[in-house]
DNA sequence: TAACAGTATGTAATAATATAACATTTACAA
DNA sequence: TTGTAAATGTTATATTATTACATACTGTTA
């Protein structure tokens, strides 16, 4: 069962800039595409990008300092993610594969800890960037 | 076959602080730990840092925007890293396990990707925090 | 409805992280 | 000894993110 959230003002115009997007974005690429919308401060944007990440609407691509939309109902609140990234274009994906959310999120060892969250980046070339 | 990389002196310098630390680092931290030994400027220790992650010797937690000294010789020049982080006291340890490096050297899906490196940050809370 | 609590917003300033551009020096193989 | 790649030094600046403080909105409950 998915909790409903209702986005705010400002939590809207953020995350559908990104869904429609249909990639990573970065904050202040972010800022400037929501001036016209009123936002005008950086703090705006990061609460806004704070909030969509805590109830799993979007993630944060680390390695990236960049936002994307969920892609995948099932990663409840960004528990575990896992994304593919191209390091010629650049382009990002989720990657939704249930033996491999399974395999983590059931991963343990001898360190006594208990992991309750992952985040999971491989690198390297898509198809097209492959091809060239 | 690890390749012998003979560190400059700067990269010698900001080396032995990070592998004596113990722990994770943060550029700027390493900054104020050196300037008595003579590297003043923040682009010095970035340039170390990118030679030292380049060629394997340190890591890149990239959640936390710090680095660690690699305490697993079997991780080649950091094409498949993965840690463990409290998120309470923040302690990182790097996580060497065959099966888990495995599983996830050999992953592939139907993307057409080909994946030749990947990083995975598990989170959670270690011994000591849990039993608080 | 009034009072309250929790969440969201607005604004300015500043902190923290990282890179660009350019000049010079060192290491070392051809 | 000369050519080249790597490393260094320095200044300035770009990029990413947070602190601090004031105000407003939303929904609950007395």
């Amino acid at each position: 069962m998915q909790k409903i959230h209702n986005l705010s003002k400002n939590q809207k115009i953020i995350f559908d800039l990104i869904d429609k997007s249909g990639g990573p974005m970065k904050a202040y690429s972010i800022l400037f595409n929501v001036q016209k919308k009123g936002i005008k401060a950086p703090l705006q944007v990061y609460r806004a990008l704070d909030k969509l990440v805590e109830i799993g609407k979007i993630h944060k691509i680390e390695s990236r300092n960049a936002f994307i939309a969920c892609q995948n109902s099932s990663c409840q609140v960004s528990k575990a993610t896992a994304f593919s990234i191209c390091e010629s274009c650049e382009n990002v994906s989720e990657i939704s594969n249930s033996k491999l959310s399974k395999y983590l999120s059931n991963f343990s060892d001898n360190s006594g800890m208990k992991y309750s969250k992952y985040n999971l980046e491989f690198f390297g070339l898509c198809k097209k960037c492959k091809s060239k």
